[in-house]
RNA sequence: GGGCGGUUAGCUCAGUGGUAGAGUAUCGGUCUUACAAACCGGGGGUCACUGGUUCGAACCCAGUACCGCCCACCA
């Protein structure tokens, strides 16, 4: 038969994956109906950055729910999986504030309106980059949803959002103390700040006191911030200090009188006992200082520079430069008592990594708690479970201890905060439309807050703002809640906390059954991956070299739910093999069955045969249960064993006598077994199976739309598993033997075998045929005595021997070596299990199946140790 | 300071009570007409350590060590 004609020899995956992708796009073939009675089984994609272009971490978090929407819609499911991108304000800011700073331009210096349609011309250029590369790699998103989180809809939900929590009390403004990114100019949430430890130094300060009479000595990370203190605070039972309650120390430079204040939280063995207190600087002194009544001087501002506040010398000053002046400055005039290193837990964006600063303002806050409860009580009640269960606890943990959201952010690309300030009156507006008067007093001298909201605040509304919400749509009602939301662990409390929390108290109904949690992505030495570091793996870069199929592939059979990832190359090289294998697997197929009758006929089907769909069916059924549990690695192995090495390492090799030999069974069998292998490989590999189902006969308009199989369609056939087995066994024994004696797969060897039970050897009789062909030997015949003086070099099972006359074919001492390694190898098993079975309590206790089952290993090898004894001792 | 996870073959990892597995790497042999991105075969592990429970432990319990991550107001 000429090749020609057929698939090419090497699967080239790049034309074939840009021509379905494409395809499943224009032919709508993911676009859920809302009018359809199946059952539904929805999601909603974690929207990616407008700003990032994919990364491993996004390829991961599509891949694997992917995985799971192709097989419940193959299921038969009404499957919609909502796609769309997030606005991202602060990674927007940093990018487009980049670019002005290259052409010396500031946001300030261009103005928000000016600002904003840059942000917006920016976001129609590059925004459209993920969603193009979502395509590509062939996600099954339903792309008639699309959204945006800054679409028109999504605006008059987080609005209406807003305005209710503020009308019920859960939103509200507070002169505060926040963390604020100098950099960034803005301030962030706690959960936003990285603690990471640095080596620090830790000052000790003598403050005089103000009566002349001694002094008091305090230790502080952060001298600079002296500048600003209104108090001495030390611990009401610390003996050391207690004749100094009441009492006032005076501030070094600035020469305030400073309140010493007695407090249980200050630790009394740390430092000197004696701290400092700095209201507007810190968020202990901040608490400190409410509850004491001192004031709040700030001397920091905004942008981590020196205030007025800080005295003519500091002022202006960044606040590191300040630091080293203001120590020279104590040193100088004998206040600096000593230094120590000190290594402690400083705060970085989580963004830019600079230094945050706490920072007083006034900000807006969502008071927590309330929202928090019955979002602890839905994952109580199993209501929403995670994947793996134990993230619940990270949840529980965060949750109990909730803290309010600070939501303000002091930038402009984004849902601007819907509160107004009266000129007039100075009454607080916050209205669902834009106001034309005041309420209080009718002034119409009305000024927008200038804020907008955290970028999270509207992403916690995702699941059901896509939907259609605050309509009630019938995308709404058929799709909310989802079933499945798959994310990493990095964004529990970012993200899926709070759209639990939001989804529960605007929609009564939680947002997601399940929470699939995946691991990082790391390298190959589980290292983070990272531009620093040189050791990003792209995912474009590696569909271009492997194909997206192979990364597919690789990234599920590497996801172990909630553990992290390590991706090396090589695996991937792997996966693109076994892509290949696959392609020429259904090569072979095809070019046997091509203009061929294909009816199946049961009586006519072979050993063969009757095993690949046994095995089928076993599989089908461990492919079914793994996917049931997001045990992708597992459903990745089944899948990938049972193609290479049982479909195309013996069944198709099993199968080319019998279609030498015409059987039409055969040809039938090996194209059905084909297919349904395709159906099962197809949600991990959706490229290359469909391309290879567009060749099968009776192809339908796409694999996507065919059915997922099931365990239960076909039969399982025990004793070809079995006969197989046997088949299996001898063959091994057989090749094994060759391999070690150097005798080359052409040089055409007979062989002799023989059963030591009348059962196996009519088993052997039905295999014989099978055997020649699979060892490459000239003849297989049973001999009852192998010990006719003839050297021969020997194989055994429990139930069986085999040998091969080794006249002229090798050197006897190797084969005796062989055996005695062999033989060594059984005894030492044989050794523990007499060992386990001459033990009383063993034969007692032990179940007995478990005591039956070593006795009956036992006795196998034993019967095997005596044949390959025999054997020794015959070519001794 | 609290919590979580990890430690199994050279490497990356599966494996929740009954004779240690995969991929890859490595060594040897093959172009056996689907596939050299392939085929056949081999070697390679006191399952981190110490105790305990059990007839039996990589697996359960207690502790130790090292690595990683998260949370945390000792300035």
């Amino acid at each position: 038969m000429s090749e020609s004609s057929f698939l090419p020899t090497v699967y080239d995956p790049a034309p074939v994956e840009e021509k379905w992708a494409r395809f499943w796009v224009e032919e709508k073939l993911f676009t859920a109906d809302v009018n359809s009675d199946r059952p539904k089984f929805s999601m909603v994609l974690p929207p990616p950055n407008v700003t990032g272009s994919l990364h491993m971490g996004h390829a991961l978090c599509f891949t694997l729910p992917d995985i799971i929407a192709r097989w419940k819609r193959m299921q038969g499911y009404n499957v919609m999986w909502l796609p769309g991108t997030d606005h991202a304000s602060i990674a927007v800011h940093n990018v487009i504030e980049q670019s002005l700073a290259e052409k010396g331009l500031t946001r300030e210096k261009l103005g928000r309106q000016e600002f904003l349609r840059v942000a917006w011309e920016w976001k129609e250029k590059y925004g459209g980059i993920i969603i193009h590369q979502l395509k590509r790699l062939g996600a099954s998103l339903d792309w008639s949803r699309e959204r945006f989180t800054m679409d028109p809809g999504f605006s008059l939900a987080v609005r209406k959002v807003f305005v209710d929590l503020y009308q019920e009390g859960l939103i509200y403004r507070d002169y505060y103390l926040v963390n604020r990114c100098p950099r960034c100019q803005t301030v962030l949430s706690d959960i936003e700040i990285e603690h990471r430890e640095v080596a620090g130094k830790l000052y000790y300060i003598r403050y005089p006191l103000a009566d002349g009479e001694g002094s008091i000595v305090v230790a502080t990370t952060r001298p600079e911030t002296m500048l600003g203190d209104t108090g001495i605070a030390v611990h009401p039972d610390d003996p050391r200090y207690r004749h100094l309650h009441g009492r006032v120390a005076i501030l070094p430079i600035i020469g305030r009188r400073l309140p010493i204040i007695t407090d249980e939280r200050v630790e009394k063995d740390f430092g000197t006992g004696a701290v400092k207190v700095t209201p507007a600087h810190d968020p202990v002194d901040f608490d400190l200082g409410r509850r004491h009544g001192l004031e709040q001087v700030v001397v920091i501002d905004g942008a981590g520079r020196m205030t007025e506040a800080a005295g003519p010398e500091f002022q202006g000053l960044d606040r590191s430069s300040c630091r080293e002046k203001v120590v020279a400055r104590l040193q100088a005039e004998g206040y600096l008592v000593k230094v120590e290193d000190y290594r402690h837990n400083v705060g970085h964006c989580y963004r830019c990594q600079t230094i945050i600063e706490p920072y007083l303002s006034w900000q807006w806050f969502v008071r927590m708690k309330p929202l928090a409860q019955p979002a602890i009580k839905a994952v109580e009640q199993g209501e929403i479970i995670f994947v793996p269960e134990n993230w619940a606890k990270t949840y529980f943990d965060w949750m109990y201890r909730i803290h309010d959201w600070c939501i303000s952010r002091q930038l402009w690309w984004g849902h601007r905060i819907p509160a107004w300030y009266c000129q007039d009156c100075a009454a607080t507006i916050v209205s669902l439309k834009d106001p034309d008067r005041c309420s209080q007093c009718g002034s119409s001298r009305l000024r927008q807050d200038e804020d907008i909201l955290d970028t999270w605040f509207s992403s916690a509304l995702w699941p059901f703002v896509t939907l259609g919400w605050p309509e009630e749509t019938p995308d709404l009602r058929v799709f909310y809640p989802t079933d499945l939301m798959a994310t990493g662990f990095d964004i529990i409390f970012f993200w899926v906390a709070r759209m639990i929390m939001m989804g529960l108290k605007f929609t009564g109904k939680i947002p997601f059954r399940h929470v699939f949690i995946n691991g990082l992505v790391r390298d190959m030495y589980r290292r983070k991956m990272s531009k620093s570091r040189g050791n990003i793996i792209d995912p474009l870069e590696m569909v271009k070299k492997y194909g997206t199929d192979a990364l597919r592939f690789t990234l599920a059979s590497l996801a172990v739910p909630g553990m992290d990832i390590s991706l090396s190359e090589e695996r991937m090289a792997g996966n693109r093999a076994f892509a290949n294998k696959v392609w020429n697997a259904a090569r072979f197929v095809l070019m046997n069955i091509e203009g061929q009758d294909l009816s199946l006929n049961p009586q006519e089907l072979t050993l063969a045969d009757r095993w690949i769909r046994s095995r089928l069916k076993k599989v089908t059924g461990e492919l079914n249960a793994a996917l049931e549990q997001y045990k992708f690695y597992e459903a990745a192995d089944k899948i990938y064993h049972f193609i290479w090495h049982e479909f195309c390492d013996w069944y198709l090799e099993l199968c080319k006598p019998s279609l030498k030999a015409g059987i039409t069974s055969t040809r039938a069998v090996m194209v059905e077994t084909l297919e349904r292998t395709l159906l099962l490989l197809h949600p991990f590999m959706p490229f290359i199976t469909e391309e290879i189902y567009q060749h099968l006969p009776g192809a339908g308009k796409s694999i996507a739309l065919t059915s997922f199989p099931s365990a239960e369609e076909i039969e399982a056939d025990e004793e070809a598993e079995s006969l197989v087995g046997l088949l299996q066994e001898v063959v091994t024994e057989v090749r094994t033997i060759r391999a070690q004696h150097r005798v080359a797969p052409k040089v055409k060897i007979k062989a002799w075998v023989k059963a030591t039970d009348e059962i196996t050897r009519s088993r052997l009789a039905v295999l014989i045929p099978y055997v020649k062909f699979l060892a490459g030997l000239e003849s297989l015949e049973f001999k009852e005595d192998f010990e006719a003086g003839i050297p021969c070099l020997r194989g055994a099972g429990a139930t069986w021997e085999v040998a091969i006359p080794a006249a002229g074919l090798v050197d006897l001492s190797a084969e005796k070596e062989r055996l005695r390694r062999e033989i060594k190898q059984i005894e030492e098993e044989i050794a523990k299990l007499q060992t386990r079975l001459q033990s009383p309590a063993f034969i007692e206790r032990a179940p007995q199946d478990v005591v039956a089952e070593t006795r009956a290993n036992l006795a196998e090898l034993e019967a095997r140790r005596k044949k390959l004894s025999r054997s020794l001792s015959g070519i001794e």
